[in-house]
DNA sequence: CACAATTACGAGGGTCGTAAAAATG
DNA sequence: CATTTTTACGACCCTCGTAATTGTG
């Protein structure tokens, strides 16, 4: 019987040119492989190689076959991509928000409602985060703004509110608020991966040169030494660092709420979850 | 490694409903099919089954791979058809004819011709031929009018002369030559593998009630023994029966012209038998 | 003479079948 | 108690690797 090693053999020789390279690769003798091949033709009842004393090359059905083959293998690792993606979505919740703070909530809360499931957490900009929901990639997300619709259950999560951390030194420490257009013109510490944060500066901030950070430890360590404004927030843990000034941001965009959404469908699975949403926001403030 | 003889006796599985049936139907022993099923999940790292004492059945996980499965074994089966029809077609010469007289003269050329292709010959009514011709089924086509076209080689073939066989002692014996129109009415013994012949027959003669035989040597011992008119002609082999009189039949439809017709992308490939039609029609007549 | 493919042959791993165990209706 | 699944165990087949052969550039 046909078998997909057979068609993994003949694509690697395709690719290698010569049994015994293609050997190499797939790990195997070359006579075992000039067997398996045999074996191949044999199985098909068609002959697939040329065969010179020294060399074999494929002949017209062996680059038929090679075509065929490519699909078929390309089909299987699909299904087996599938499957394997059906059964995680059974055992992990996929959590997409549009800011971390959020997350550093809803986590511990997921996880200690249901610890038999794994959670899955991605930050992303708005967009992405609602068509990651719509396509099935989360089952939960977290949104800056609520979500309409017929099939979405969508609770208000909790509030953040934007803040600068600033060296002492710093004209602008003498504030009670400020907003992005005094702000704009900086230069700025900024920690890179904060979902929708990241476009909403950049829009806000056009003229602020931002020097990124990539992880979260070294950007905390160098806003404890550099004489740089930062941004940190009433969620963020790390907001009571020494030698800063926090001064609030006035802007509606700086201050916003944060939604949790689910699809309908999902109501039964995370009743208990949705039980403590109610009285989540009230709690929390 | 996934291979597909798991796929294969998953989808038996699936159809079977338990083990043993499945095992039964695989010719394998329902502990080895249970072992292999074990294999499978080990292999795609998903739970396939839902396990019960003494019952065993697919969960979602499985349901899911019994339709990927499906449609994988599907494929494959489509790759080895294909693989060996494209294998097929390179050693076969497919003819199809509109007539079955002028097969009788081109089998043996081209077999002599090319010894070392099998041939394959169909009869089939014009559009039938045609259409096989336009997508491949046929390299070489036999019909009963020239075909144009950029692509195609056109030769005339041969001529046949459709004859009525009648009992001496029909009213229709003593004419020389007769017309459909004549003809129509009677009652006649009718072969039914002519091609072309048969939809000429239907139209041209709209009266006239055919006794219709499929096979060849029935239908020639019936015309020897029947007192029922038939059809023969010129090229019939067997036209020369004792106690039956041959009247002509007059009508142009009767008297066809037959065309072998080749792409011209086989040029090559029939050079030899191209050569050889030039000369054909000529020297026949 | 290096390199490529095939053939020969013995070793080892994987799959098979039988037998036994466990559980159910 | 018949039926179903799983586990245990020994047998066997198939594929593997090594070695040898043949042929080429």
């Amino acid at each position: 019987m046909l078998e997909l090693n057979q068609l993994k053999q003949l694509l690697t020789f395709a690719k290698c040119e010569t049994l015994s390279k293609a050997a190499e690769e797939l790990l195997l003798s070359q006579p075992a492989l000039s067997r398996s091949m045999q074996k191949l033709e044999n199985d098909l009842n068609v002959i697939l190689f040329e065969r010179r004393k020294n060399k074999i090359t494929l002949n017209d059905n062996g680059k038929l076959a090679v075509e065929c083959a490519e699909k078929i293998m390309y089909d299987v690792q699909n299904m087996i991509d599938r499957i394997r993606a059906y059964d995680r979505s059974k055992h992990t919740i996929s959590i997409g928000s549009c800011a971390p703070a959020p997350l550093w909530k809803i986590t511990p809360l997921l996880s200690e409602l249901y610890p038999e499931f794994t959670l899955s957490a991605n930050l992303n900009d708005h967009e992405q985060i609602i068509n990651g929901f719509e396509n099935g990639t989360y089952s939960v997300i977290i949104t800056a703004k609520p979500i309409e619709g017929e099939n979405v259950i969508c609770h208000k999560f909790c509030e953040e509110h934007l803040m600068l951390s600033l060296p002492p030194a710093h004209p602008l420490a003498m504030y009670d608020k400020v907003d992005f257009k005094t702000l704009d013109g900086e230069t700025m510490l900024l920690f890179s991966e904060i979902g929708f944060w990241y476009n909403l500066c950049m829009e806000e901030l056009p003229n602020t040169r931002f020097i990124l950070q990539h992880t979260k430890n070294d950007f905390d360590t160098l806003v404890q030494s550099a004489a740089l404004p930062s941004f940190t927030s009433d969620l963020d843990d790390n907001n009571q660092q020494t030698n800063r000034v926090i001064v609030p941001i006035k802007d509606t965009k700086a201050n916003p709420t944060f939604y949790c959404v689910i699809n309908k469908c999902n109501r039964e699975k995370y009743k208990e979850f949705l039980d403590l949403l109610k009285n989540f926001y009230i709690y929390t403030i």
